[in-house]
DNA sequence: TACTCATGTGTACAGTTGTTCACTAATGTG
DNA sequence: CACATTAGTGAACAACTGTACACATGAGTA
């Protein structure tokens, strides 16, 4: 048969995985990662590695994709959860918060990757969020909330919607995972961030143009 | 003596930073740079690294604070060219631009160390961008732009300037520096984010308080 | 049943790593 | 001047690195 792939899971290829994103969430850069430590954490024997990947850069973008469906994940809990419009920024901010931190090391891994050693790995991340951004114009678009932007307008202001919070990530992961009330305060200062620029779509038309 | 610190500049001792500095601007993530590596790189002996640094932590944090020296260049640069208020926005995103192509390096190494293996790096650059974020503000309400705002407010837009611009650094780090096309695009983006915040700030008080 | 092939193992090797130690050259101080 | 301190050197070491190779195994196919 030509048409053969995997039957088998291939179980020792999502251990490699996992382990590396153990290594992240202990602290670790992605970067300064080693094959050896890796197959060691995953209690495999080194050469197993190659059966999987070419090198670390391979695995990483093995991770970008794995991202991908973490991240849509989390969007279609955010479009279940949308009840009324005007707690969609707060419900949002709290879908992605808890997101986070059941994802820790993948979250890690994407902030890492965004200045990454690996040029492939970041413009895989990036597009990961560029997806993100369009998903989020066209929910906003569906929701006929933004019927006087233009098309270009609402994807510079989702854009710069999931920078934000993006951003946010990083201050998130860079406390512990129990300190709520440092939690408490990013949560807030994400929602005045995003209220604030949503203000800014509102009058944008009025103003600039 | 008890006040002696140190007479000769310590040659060695910035030419290893620059060593770090060189090696992260050929696409290196400074998590991966190892000690022998650097002082190869800077045409030393290895041993002579712990003449001037414990570790690569210590070289990392020695590094934050002359990007901090880079960062107070920048603001000075941009407060002397404030010609008029209207073309604000644009004059100072053109001299960032220009600022991170001259120390490409340094914002690299910024770039990698918000999300790098040392909490201590990671701390220091987070502190100075919230320094330059205060700065801004300062400077905002000199001018008289901003008096419709509270210090908390005007804090939390100049936070969200920063960070916004600090993301354009990523995009603008990651595109050669010879690409004109692809840095003017880049620069017209970042210039309508922080149009897009300060319309934003302008309608603050009028819509959510 | 016999065969193939993806997966995993063990051994091996040359190159690199961080760090130590004892040594030298220069420097400013008493 | 003699002295103490600092900055730089070179050799050495055990530990670890990536990668190659030959081999074992077990499952799917003919």
């Amino acid at each position: 048969m030509a048409e053969r792939q995997r039957r088998k899971p291939g179980e020792t290829r999502e251990k490699l995985m996992s382990a590396a994103l153990t290594l992240v969430g202990k602290g670790r850069h992605f970067a300064s990662l080693g094959i050896r430590e890796v197959t060691r954490q995953a209690g495999v024997v080194p050469t197993s590695f190659y059966r999987h990947f070419r090198n670390m850069d391979d695995l990483g973008l093995q991770l970008v994709d794995e991202l991908g469906v973490v991240l849509r994940r989390m969007m279609r809990e955010a479009r279940e959860h949308v009840s009324q419009a005007d707690k969609l920024i707060e419900e949002s901010v709290d879908i992605f918060i808890s997101h986070a931190q059941a994802n820790r090391s993948f979250f890690l891994f994407m902030a890492q990757g965004l200045a990454g050693e690996s040029r492939a790995v970041q413009e895989g991340i990036r597009s990961e969020m560029r997806f993100f951004a369009s998903e989020l114009a066209n929910d906003l678009r569906r929701l006929r909330l933004v019927d006087h932007l233009s098309d270009s307008d609402l994807d510079l202001t989702c854009d710069l919607v999931v920078r934000s919070v993006a951003f946010s990530l990083t201050d998130l992961l860079g406390v512990s995972a129990g300190d709520d009330y440092q939690i408490d305060q990013i949560r807030k200062r994400t929602i005045r961030f995003l209220q604030l620029i949503f203000v800014g779509a509102a009058n944008w038309n009025s103003v600039s143009r």
